[in-house]
DNA sequence: TGTTACATTGCAAACGTTTGAGATATAAAT
DNA sequence: ATTTATATCTCAAACGTTTGCAATGTAACA
């Protein structure tokens, strides 16, 4: 049942050599028009199909990009894998996703996985900045795989990398509650060996600084991107001699535990109390008291870092061009926020 | 730089050939413990890789299998992908993602397109029932490679599924409105050329019937998996004679929409109206008037079709099991629609 | 010493394609 | 008629593995 045919059968029946086949083809021209149209009725009369495997063997070039994240049931990185498919679908690449987890160690056995199944290119969002074992990284450097990181980057040469301004991101959401009125503000952080929420972090603070408020130590509470982790932080915050009267979260799940929790306690948003998040998940703009978050744009993400990969394909000079792409983040406004409209 | 070093240059170096080193890498028991050691060893000093699309070619198993979505940024497909790709991670098989759109013309180029870049498997979830060209899936099992469906399946001999009982979560819901006091209960479904929401539609008609309530055709209502769709839809059974005092939607998101729209028109739910949706989308708990659901376990349901392909490559027998896998839906009863707890 | 058995290793084909270099044929130019 | 150029095609190697079969070596046994 159902042979494989190779332009080998196509060449007997036709009683000339492959070679030849494969030239008609590939549109080579160097074959007679006449032979050429006859290897293709032929090829398609005996339901000829390229064998990807042996050209990809043959040509070192899978025409697979591997794509790493942290984890893929995210609204953030499903988006983002989605910019990249679209982007790279019509120029013939298939993608083969991986997740870390969080993890460094499953970062680099994903590494080496895909260098080792012969991808032509890796984007990835780090998970570990610290992780001073770079080895993984200069494996793909060293056989001559783009690599390209976005949103969470890491500073290596001859990396590109697609990421939005987070500092700016920061910044401006600040700005905007300071601007509401608010006087205190807290900030809920990531992990700050992690670029990303360092640059949030940094952004806050330089707003407040701008402004004419002293930044309080006490008032920046390392959180995990969760509802409980957010509710445990903003109780350790209400807790204060003299708690805040905002804040400025970077996980839109923590910003929902808070407001919760807030409410649970009957103190009212945002006439009391305002919050902000980060990400734009979908379900804040859903909620009765929809959450003000700062928009990644993750489908532009996805398909810029595709296309920046396409520049560096084929280039096979050994001056890497090393492409840093800022993407504008952009405020989304909504009610846990905005005293003026009320 | 890193020219790439193949079992022929390890066979050089040690004086032997390259089949003895790759029975000594692949612990043929024909290999002396000692050679075996000493290639092993030289193997790793000489920072020797398999080269996996030789092998591939040579094996004509890629251990790449394909997933093919309509789309990948929505919570339910991306969790079903995480399930995939971490039951079939430790087994060393690599996952690629294709999306459609929906599009049956996109449907079939990602089957054709896998295929012949020779995947060992395909977990799909389909996009059109009534698509009468079923040529691409027959190309498919031709071919031998194991086609698996999960959550919208289609009637195919040979095909293994695995779903979830859409009629029982149809059934169990809307038995759960009536439980509340509804009386007149009204239903969003999707296109009912797809199995799933044929399936809801006939449970949620059966739990009617069963319980004396007369069918109204009128209050059946197709509807778009948007805000949008779900507010236009309520606003019409809202011009009705008689109006529903509950609906059962096939789509969390037009669900939504439903109540945003009943609260604009200050209709209290659910003392007055109900609602229940379905897929148990993460926001549907976080909204402060939560949303009753119904779970489908997606990440159970990815990990269960990877389990059933895993079953069913090796298997050369020609007799294909076909295992039909069906998941049992959970309903998360919520605020919109818990009369009883208020 | 000759035979047998067994453990190791080598040889070469196979997977299906691409591609540089050589071969043949055809036509044009001298 | 001989050379030159060009068009078209064939040969064979290469990509890096795996694997059936043959070959070698060694030890035991008769």
């Amino acid at each position: 049942m159902s042979e494989k045919i190779t332009i080998y059968d196509i060449a007997k029946k036709l009683n000339i050599t492959a070679a030849t086949v494969s030239r008609a083809l590939n549109n080579n021209p160097k074959i007679k028009e006449s032979t050429r149209e006859l290897v293709i009725k032929t090829a398609a009369s005996m339901n000829y199909k390229q064998n990807k495997l042996a050209l990809a063997l043959k040509s070192g070039r899978s025409n697979n990009i591997g794509v790493i994240v942290p984890r893929i049931d995210s609204n953030f990185f499903a988006s983002v894998i989605r910019g990249i498919e679209e982007e790279l679908h019509p120029h013939g690449y298939q993608v083969i996703i991986c997740q870390t987890h969080e993890d460094p160690k499953r970062e680099n056995e994903n590494l080496y996985t895909l260098i080792d199944a012969q991808v032509d290119g890796i984007l990835m969002s780090v998970t570990d900045i610290t992780n001073e074992n770079t080895g993984a990284f200069h494996y793909v450097l060293e056989k001559n795989v783009p690599l390209i990181f976005f949103d969470r980057s890491k500073h290596i040469d001859g990396v590109s990398s697609v990421t939005i301004n987070d500092f700016k991101g920061g910044y401006i959401t600040t700005k905007h509650l300071i601007d509401e009125g608010c006087k205190s503000i807290a900030h809920f952080s990531g992990d700050q060996s992690l670029e990303i929420f360092k640059s949030r972090f940094l952004g806050y603070k330089q707003a407040l600084l701008d402004n004419g408020i002293t930044f309080n130590e006490e008032y920046v509470i390392r959180t995990k991107s969760s509802v409980e982790s957010g509710k445990e932080a903003v109780n350790a915050l209400l807790q204060l001699k003299t708690p805040p009267d905002a804040i400025f979260s970077s996980s839109d799940f923590a910003a929902l535990g808070a407001i919760q929790e807030l409410k649970d306690k009957n103190i009212s948003i945002p006439k009391e109390f305002c919050v902000a998040g980060f990400s734009n998940e979908p379900f804040t703009k859903f909620m009765e008291l929809s959450i003000t978050s700062v928009d990644q744009s993750p489908l532009e993400m996805g398909k810029m870092s595709a296309r920046v990969f396409l520049e560096q394909v084929d280039k096979t000079d050994t001056i890497k061009i090393e492409k840093k792409v800022v993407l504008a983040p952009e405020l989304h406004i909504r009610k846990s926020s905005s005293r003026s409209t009320i």
